[in-house]
RNA sequence: GCGAGCGUGGCGAAACUGGUAGACGCAGCGGACUUAAAAUCCGUUCGCCGCAAGGCGGUGCGGGUUCAAGUCCCGCCGCUCGCACCA
């Protein structure tokens, strides 16, 4: 007698066919892991293999995995499954970057240790991640938090200092001078500290610096090497690098203030005597020359201030704006006369004015300018502000000298030189030659090679990340900590409060007391810790031998597989994080720990887009609220009217701009009639919507469709939740399928409602053709049927989709992939027939299909290979390759264009004679009314493309 | 401010080196099956004019090159990313 348990388990299994992803994803993942087939192999075991790096950019372990998140490594594990498929040797591991702000930030609010908080999220984010069933072998795991991972860094930057390649220089900070800490320039808003809300003071403090500058020029001409990176990062590279021919120009001073020191400062330099050393990339503007000006904190300046009030007060201005360049930049333009007035190099009784100006970098050049105000804007802007005289220099092509002038707008390109004594007459081009060798005439100057790139700052006074180790000692001053004394590990009895304000290594009582390794005298420790870029610079390699505890990793086995073939990331990390790990890679080859001569670290890069997905915000006005409508009123004193309850739709997020007191200011679309009120605005989950209405009923809701998924904006998906509902396969279909990788994907109810009924349908077709055609031996070739009629082209349509989806993947079109996907799938549903022919079609097919489809869903695709009655894992199955005969095309399809519109079309065999389209095309009847009463004059044959007839 | 990128139906998009604009998916509409619903299947969907055949317009906006432009060039508009201490 049958159990009621069996009974209806028992008829479950019979009338559902339904593909259960809660039982068969977590099986394969089994199965795959049991079988350790995403183990890479090494060098040895895969001789005769080519071997795949490929890699994503490991995350930093935020909390938890969102679906945003799963894009960037189902990209990467599409790859790497289909490399593995196509026979190579995979190597595709994971790791986590896991240093940074957010632990301290954390610690500081909720009083959780750094180190307790990013261990525990790395472990619940490492088992979130294993639910998308990523080919990722976990055996080469690691953290940059780890010791482990650490120490190895620690012998690196000891190797890069004996190698000349590290050094000390006093740097710029932001200072909270309430919290009495560093910060970061995100911290910093409306040049307050975001927490203390106190102005920010710069400061300057010595800092540990990697020389970049050094391989600056080999930086820039292996960019020309690198072909499968995108052409934009390539180019921002470059621009960043920014190598650019100019000239130093010495300014002889022809006034100085009387208070001024006579006496030369601590760099050898006076200032009432030396002249002012200016950098220039347009010595061709010399004579256009309207003032100079020096950053806020060149020596000058800062000698002046000494004795000038209103100089120290414009420099601490200044300083208020922090060291962000794009804030500087952005802020109006504003300068302080310093009473200096300097000599024209080329004629002596032309004096200037020398201001201190706001927007003069030091970390640029000399760190003072001259201003040619008609050739830019900057200085325009600035000129027009303080009323300096000026004159246009450059004419641009196509102007008249005697009406042309610059007002407002600089005129920045290239033209000929006027105005300009001996210049005048030359193109832009040859009167910067022809300046320099005046400048070098008269020993004003001299030609420069100017870099934007600047060495490296890599100090940071924070306490969750890799100690620099160094050893500061007041006989033998700073002195490295030997290798056999590393690691230099942090301690972990340190507290974040608000009491304790700054540097938790510094402040510690015990840690950074040591002896000195030299001398032996008392010493304390550098309680200043790497930037975290610097543990993402190497990371790559230290996967290919991830368990050495001897050294970074080994030689042999890094030079194996680096460089990595294809690397997967986001562009947000286009410069800088690509550019110091191209440093790092060949600092570390010099310093001997690599074979790796061009010193490239990745070969092949793709930078994917974004998961965004909508954002719900309630807008309460402070004001009234009315009872069917909210009344929203302008700044101009105007006022709009907006139903309650209604969702409203703001084109982009910039409709709604933050201001910091957690108020916002609310702006409308133009078409709703402008721009808006202050209102509280806090942001809903999905969930919340109908408590919010309930509980507001004179606010608005409105849904921003864009933005990249975060737990502050209440948007994320969690992936956890997702996997249970509808299956890891879905997500990663999903998040593939809509938008091409290189753009952002919106996140939508619909789309995933097409994901999981593809899944559906994959399934139904593989299970009702298995149970159709249970016992059929496949094995024998081309049965009678299938060489003809439908069952042929089905096969045709399955070939031809090898070729095309073999060719997307390979670059990077998934979405494309996936529309060939459900072409295939759509033809094998509309084939019907179950005579031998249809059978052995839709047989081969499916498994086509499950070939294809299986670097995206992995799971579904074993259990359709096992279904449709293979062994072994699909997975590890070789990559199908299409039979030419069967993919190739007989005849193709033409259009006819007569004066470029298409007026008729024309069946012809594949590759036809030109000749014989072209008579063809003649003949068309359709073709033949649109020729009448004109004449042909010419017929253009595109073989395979297009016809068409030129006629008049 | 500077540097870089992107912009195609109601929506996500496709169109590989200039060669039929809108493949494929979503949503919609019409139909089949069903007591009904869901699911599934079939058809249809850029706009305008036309009973139809067909015609005209159309890839952010304005120009240009070409037999032919979403694609190339010039100028604008909008959005996104980066700007060196977020990662």
């Amino acid at each position: 007698m049958q159990s009621p348990k069996t009974l209806l388990e028992g008829r479950e299994a019979a009338m559902s066919s339904r593909y259960n992803h809660r039982e068969v994803e977590p099986k394969w993942r089994a199965k795959w892991d049991a079988a350790g087939i995403d183990r890479a192999l090494t060098p040895d075991a895969a001789k005769g293999k080519k071997k795949a790096y490929i890699l994503e950019m490991f995350p930093y372990p935020s909390g938890r995995i969102h679906v945003g998140h799963s894009r960037n490594y189902a990209m990467g594990d599409v790859i790497a499954r289909f490399r593995r498929a196509n026979g190579y040797n995979v190597l595709h591991p994971m790791g986590w970057d896991a240093f940074g702000l957010p632990a301290e930030n954390a610690a500081m609010e909720r009083g959780i240790h750094p180190k307790g908080w990013t261990y525990d999220n790395i472990a619940a984010m490492r088992e979130q991640l294993k639910l998308l069933g990523l080919a990722i072998d976990w055996s080469r795991e690691l953290a940059t938090c780890d010791v482990a991972y650490y120490k190895h860094q620690q012998a690196l930057f000891l190797a890069f200092w004996r190698k000349d390649l590290v050094y000390r220089k006093k740097q710029k900070v932001n200072w909270d001078p309430v919290d009495n800490i560093v910060l970061a320039n995100e911290q910093v808003v409306d040049g307050k500290g975001w927490r203390s809300g106190a102005p920010v003071e710069t400061r300057e403090l010595e800092q540990w610096m990697f020389r970049v500058t050094a391989y600056a020029d080999d930086l820039l001409q292996a960019i020309g090497g690198l072909e499968r990176w995108p052409d934009k990062v390539r180019l921002m590279q470059s621009n960043w690098i920014g190598k650019s021919q100019g000239a130093k120009i010495w300014w002889p001073l022809s006034k100085t203030p009387d208070e001024l020191p006579k006496t030369a400062d601590a760099s050898g330099r006076s200032h009432a005597r030396d002249p002012i050393e200016v950098s220039t990339t347009r010595p061709d503007t010399l004579f256009g020359a309207s003032f100079l000006a020096l950053a806020p904190d060149h020596p000058l300046t800062k000698t002046i201030a000494q004795f000038r009030p209103d100089v120290a007060a414009f420099i601490a201005d200044c300083a208020r704006l922090g060291t962000s360049e794009a804030d500087i930049e952005k802020a109006e333009k504003t300068g302080v006369d310093l009473g200096v007035r300097v000599k024209h190099p080329f004629d002596e009784s032309w004096e200037l004015p020398v201001y201190a100006a706001n927007f003069v970098l030091s970390s640029y050049g000399s760190g003072a300018i001259f201003g040619s105000p008609a050739g830019d804007q900057r200085d325009l802007d600035f000129a027009n502000k303080y009323k300096l005289p000026f004159k246009p220099v450059v004419l641009p092509p196509g102007e008249d000298a005697a009406t042309y002038a610059v007002t407002d707008e600089a005129f920045t390109d290239d033209g000929v030189i006027y105005n300009s004594g001996f210049l005048d007459g030359l193109s832009t081009r040859d009167a910067i030659v022809r300046a320099i060798d005046e400048l070098v005439k008269l020993g004003a100057g001299e030609a420069t090679t100017q870099w934007r790139l600047r060495d490296w700052g890599v100090s940071r006074q924070r306490y969750w990340g890799c100690p620099i180790p160094a050893i500061h000692c007041a006989k033998c001053g700073v002195v490295p900590v030997p290798e056999k004394d590393l690691p230099v590990a942090l301690p972990d009895d340190v507290t974040f409060d608000r009491d304790h304000p700054g540097n938790p290594l510094d402040r510690h009582p015990t840690w950074k007391h040591t002896t000195c390794p030299q001398c032996n005298s008392e010493a304390t420790r550098e309680t200043d810790t790497l930037d975290t870029f610097v543990d993402s610079s190497w990371y790559f390699a230290r996967f290919t031998d991830p368990n050495n505890e001897a050294q970074p990793f080994d030689k042999a086995l890094a030079s194996y597989w680096l460089p990595v073939d294809q690397y997967v990331g986001g562009v947000e990390h286009a410069v800088l994080h690509l550019l110091y790990a191209r440093f790092f890679t060949r600092a570390m080859r010099d310093c001997g720990y690599l074979d790796l001569p061009s010193g490239e670290p990745f070969k092949s890069l793709f930078t994917q887009g974004m998961v965004v997905h909508e954002v719900l915000r309630l807008a309460v006005p402070v004001g009234n609220a009315g009872s069917g409508e909210t009344v929203v009123s302008l700044p101009d004193g105007a006022s709009i009217r907006l139903p309650v309850g209604v969702l409203y739709e703001a084109h982009n997020t910039h409709q709604l701009a933050s201001i910091p007191s957690g108020r916002t200011i609310l702006r409308f679309d133009s078409d709703a009639g402008a721009a808006g009120t202050i209102v509280d605005l806090s942001y809903l989950e999905p969930a919340e919507v109908d408590r919010a209405k309930a509980d507001n009923p004179g606010g608005v809701i409105f849904s921003c469709p864009i933005e990249k998924m975060s737990k502050s904006k209440k948007n994320v998906v969690d992936l956890d939740a997702f996997v249970t509902d509808f299956g890891a396969d879905v997500a990663r279909w999903f998040v593939l399928s809509d938008s091409p990788p290189e753009r952002d994907v919106e996140w939508t109810a619909s789309g995933v409602k097409g994901a999981w009924g593809f899944v559906q349908r994959v399934w139904t077709l593989v299970d009702t053709h298995a149970n159709a055609a249970a016992g059929m031996d496949f094995g024998g070739g081309l049965p009678e049927g299938a060489d003809q009629g439908e069952p042929l082209a089905l096969l045709q349509l399955a070939h031809r989709a090898v070729d095309s989806v073999t060719s997307d993947i390979e670059h990077f079109r998934f979405n494309v992939a996936v529309a060939r996907c459900y072409e295939l799938v759509n033809a094998i549903a509309k084939l019907k027939g179950d005579d031998a022919g249809a059978h052995y079609a839709r047989q081969q097919a499916l498994t086509i299909l499950t070939q294809l489809i299986s670097p995206f869903m992995p799971h579904l695709a074993e259990e359709c290979w096992e279904h449709l009655g293979y062994a072994g894992f699909v997975a590890t199955a070789r990559w199908p390759v299409a039979d030419p005969a069967l993919a190739a095309r007989n005849t193709v399809t033409l259009p006819i264009q007569v004066n470029g519109k298409k007026r008729a079309e024309i069946g012809a065999p594949a590759g036809a004679p030109e000749a014989a389209v072209r008579e063809l095309a003649l003949q068309h009847a359709a073709v033949k009314a649109f020729l009448e009463g004109v004449t042909v004059r010419k017929v253009i044959v595109v073989p395979d493309r297009i016809v068409n007839i030129v006629a008049n």
